[in-house]
DNA sequence: GCTTTAAAAAGTAATTT
DNA sequence: AAATTACTTTCCAAAGC
């Protein structure tokens, strides 16, 4: 009996711990980010809803903390791609991606496809684009993905895409590198999206 | 109109069998022209047959698992030439081992492009996975039958996890319906 | 969990020409 | 900039770490 009792007192503290690890982990992340901390508290949730019901076990504490920050941008509307996450996680973007559908799952989160709309004010700050391109690329979004081209497709690339057009349109040119670069896709994909928004859009 | 269900093809079948003998698959790796064992990596001695076209896993148990066959014939046709190379080799093998099919992989087209934002919402995000930006492909669970369906903006479809060549079909009547209930398709 | 094997779907990415 | 190769996802069995 006394043993079973050592052996709760040594894993709760060892629960205390990891919690505190993982905590930590979150507002460093999340500080690296950028992101408000209101969206951190809303990953400390997760994680500590995560580690109610044992899901941690199998997992490391920084693929959950990485993965419930992830979740929490995405719960909040201001998502970060996988990228970006791993780029200030100690986790591989694969682990990740697998952790945060687990949680998900078992959690329930219920979160909704990323909407690429989502992306344009960051990125498009980021490269120094005004309110006018920002609505633009949002209503290229929405064209284009009502007729059906949005399926299937990375929302960074589909938003990439449409803020390089549309700072084509608005006289503001940005390069497909400048814009790959903050959106971490390749020009190629950029290209591509770029052909099939545009001929959306029933231009060219 | 053509009939989404006979647009499947079986594109995959894994099968298990055993020959009821243990192997010595160092000794086996030698005599087996073609075969590749690497111990150090995974405890399997891979062989490929040409005709059907397929490729075994022999283990140290004498049990076998047959991949990438296109039928359930082609999964026995590779199996007995196997069989038969072991016999050549003065192998006991039992006269005919059961053969048990694991999965089934068939691919399929529901003929009309599919809003997959919609379809997730639609299908209910408990049953779906759809992250476009790790796989391009809607993953859905279906319970009755029980397989995995993948499917794609194009309307192509994977159905893969069930055991049975029905399983495949009634799956593809049963998310045709489903969609077609929601009133997403084409 | 991982290791290996096979196969399709379509998007993305890294190389090669 | 186009072509090729390769990796992402799903499923399953096997023996062993």
């Amino acid at each position: 009996r006394l043993r079973k009792w050592q052996e709760r007192i040594r894993t709760k503290d060892a629960g205390e711990r990891n919690l505190q690890f993982a905590l930590s982990e979150i507002d460093r992340m999340a500080s690296a980010l950028g992101v408000p901390r209101s969206v951190r508290e809303v990953a400390s949730v997760i994680y500590r809803r995560a580690l109610n019901e044992d899901l941690i076990r199998g997992r490391s504490i920084e693929g959950v903390s990485t993965a419930a920050l992830y979740a929490a941008c995405r719960q909040e509307g201001i998502p970060r791609s996988l990228d970006e996450v791993a780029d200030v996680s100690r986790v591989p973007q694969k682990e990740i991606g697998r952790t945060y559908r687990y949680i998900s799952q078992e959690l329930g989160l219920e979160l909704k496809p990323v909407d690429p709309k989502q992306f344009v004010p960051r990125f498009a700050s980021a490269l120094q684009l005004s309110e006018e391109v920002q609505s633009k690329a949002t209503e290229i979004i929405d064209v284009s993905a009502e007729q059906g081209l949005l399926s299937g497709k990375s929302p960074t690339g589909f938003a990439a895409a449409a803020i390089y057009a549309a700072s084509l349109l608005c006289n503001e040119k940005k390069t497909q590198r400048e814009v790959a670069d903050v959106a971490q896709v390749t020009e190629v994909t950029i290209r591509n999206r770029y052909q099939e928004q545009i001929e959306a859009m029933g231009f060219r | 109109m053509t009939n989404p269900a006979d647009s499947i093809e079986i594109q995959n079948v894994v099968a298990s069998t055993g020959i009821g003998q243990e192997l010595d698959l160092e000794a086996l790796a030698e005599d087996l022209p073609g075969a590749d064992f690497n111990p150090d990596n995974f405890p399997g001695l891979v062989y490929r047959t040409q005709e059907p076209k397929a490729a075994a896993l022999i283990f140290r148990s004498g049990k076998i698992v047959c991949t990438g066959a296109k039928s359930i014939d082609d999964v026995h046709d590779a199996l007995g030439i196997i069989f038969e190379k072991l016999r050549g080799l003065q192998i006991p093998v039992e006269d005919d081992p059961e053969i048990t099919v694991q999965n089934i992989v068939s691919s399929a087209d529901l003929g009309h492009n599919l809003n997959l934002n919609a379809l997730a919402i639609g299908l209910g995000l408990e049953d779906v996975e759809y992250e476009p930006e790790q796989f391009p492909g809607l993953v859905y669970r279906m319970d009755e039958p029980e397989v995995v369906i993948l499917l794609f903006g194009s309307g192509k479809i994977v159905i893969t996890g069930g055991k049975r060549t029905d399983d495949a079909e009634e799956a593809v009547e049963e998310i045709v319906e489903r969609i077609e209930g929601l009133g997403l398709l084409g």
